[in-house]
Order: structure tokens, then C-alpha cells, then sequence
DNA sequence: TAATTTAGTTACTAATAGTAACTTGATTTA
DNA sequence: TAAATCAAGTTACTATTAGTAACTAAATTA
């Protein structure tokens, strides 16, 4: 490909609101469950995709990369054998888990009211 | 299209972890910012797509029915001339409200810090 | 030597979102 | 009376994102 005219990318950006700006970093498939298993502390790739059944490798490994381009998680390649991937969050990481921690509240809130209709 | 034979829908439910459970409602793009807007009080499309700049109709539209169709909104038409309709909240949209305030929370953070930076 | 484990990648399809123009039935304006 | 405007969408088309399933690579254990 020959370099390419730049196209519908950044060439205006969005207002920023507050719902949007937090959305930046949360928004996007399973990211926010991320987010919240690695609040209790460092996870492996495998442990996060256990976690999330029924995410596949795929999707993950693309979630983990977006999160630490923005500076939300830390990727760490440990001198295991075979060689292990911890993934933690970083400061940035850490300011999204009240969030997270207000959505898991309402969904448990759900959750109990599903399971006693049924 | 003659019935269609149903394809990869519903076959086997994924866990239903909290996240999920709550992000099943508030996923889907511009999905949180409806939810934050109506929190304040009944809105018309209109007014929603002007809160929401830049979100299209088409897709404003579509999140608007999903939305219904989870029992999260309430759509009415009002006889004005031109008809114009009125979205607001229903008991279950009404409690995730707390999940959106903590998002819009960290966000207005997220905004400030951004600010200072500049 | 073969199977297992970890952490992914690849090719392909399906579903979702974005863009821009168009619709319908009033009503206000020229 | 005709033209422009407004509300609330819809439509056709493209682009981006997500899901599925199979595959890779290096090291280790059986």
C-alpha cells in the first residue's frame, strides 16, 4: 500500500463528556471485566481468559493490548517456564475501579431480582 | 428469506458474572450516554441527539428500541404537531443510574486531569 | 519422542456502527 | 399558494469490531 490519504480519522474529535471519556477506556467487548478481575491483583493471560469464559484468545489478547496503549494495564513477561504473561493495572487502572465497582453492584442487584423470578 | 433456519443464537448462554449482567444493559455504543441523559428527566430524540453530538439517528435510534425492548426505557408519543416523542427511564433504567454516576464520576477526573495537562 | 502448557496469531464470517441521503406529515414563512 | 422547516425516523452502503476455530512456537514433563 502507497502511503495512503488520510481518511474520517481524528479529523474532528468528539466533545468530550464525561460519560465519553470514561467510556474511552472502559468501552469495547469485555473490557470492563478485565478491568475488574485484574482489581483483585496481577493475572495471567490464561487466568483472565478462565475468568471469562467465554471470551476467546482472540478478543483478549486485543483487549489487553488496547488497555495498555492507553496506560490501564502494565504487561509483564515473567521468566517462567514455559514463559507466563502478567497483566496488572496500572494508577490509571486503578481510577476506573469505582466504576467498575458500581456496575458490578447493580448487576448483582439484577442478578438476585432474575433468580428470585425464577 | 423463506424462515431461516436459526443460527448461532442463544444456544448456550454464556455465566452470567455481575459485569455481564449489567453490562448486557448498558452495552452497545452510546448506550451509557442515553441512560445519563434521561437519568436527569424525560427527553425527546430530538433533544437526545443533540445531547449526544455527534451520534447519529440511525444509531440513536437503534439503541433507543434495544433499549425499550430491555424494558430500560419508555418511548410515548406526544400529540404536539409535529408529533415528537419522549423518552424516559422505567424502574429497572432507573436503577442503573448509580453505575452511570460512578462512570460519569471518574470521567469528569479523566477530564480534569486531561485539562491540567494541557 | 510425544504430549502438555503458555501465550498468543491467523483466516474467515457475522454482527455492529458510521455516513449521508431520503421520507412523511404537519406547520410556518415568503 | 408554494417553499422551506421541523420531528422522528429509515435506508443503502461502507467500515470497524467481534466471534469461531484452527494453528504456531518454545520449553517441559512423561
Amino acid at each position: 500500500m502507497v502511503l495512503k490519504l488520510r481518511k474520517n480519522k481524528a479529523e474532528a474529535l468528539p466533545p468530550l463528556c464525561a460519560v465519553g471519556e470514561c467510556m474511552a477506556l472502559l468501552g469495547g467487548a469485555w473490557t470492563p471485566n478485565v478491568v475488574w478481575y485484574l482489581s483483585a491483583g496481577a493475572r495471567r493471560f490464561g487466568e483472565l481468559k478462565a475468568d471469562m469464559v467465554p471470551v476467546s484468545a482472540k478478543v483478549l489478547s486485543a483487549r489487553l493490548k488496547d488497555l495498555e496503549d492507553k496506560g490501564v494495564v502494565t504487561r509483564c513477561v515473567m521468566p517462567t517456564s514455559p514463559p507466563s504473561v502478567e497483566y496488572a493495572l496500572t494508577e490509571l487502572g486503578a481510577e476506573l475501579v469505582p466504576a467498575l465497582k458500581a456496575i458490578v453492584s447493580v448487576g448483582q442487584r439484577l442478578k438476585a431480582r432474575r433468580a428470585e423470578a425464577a
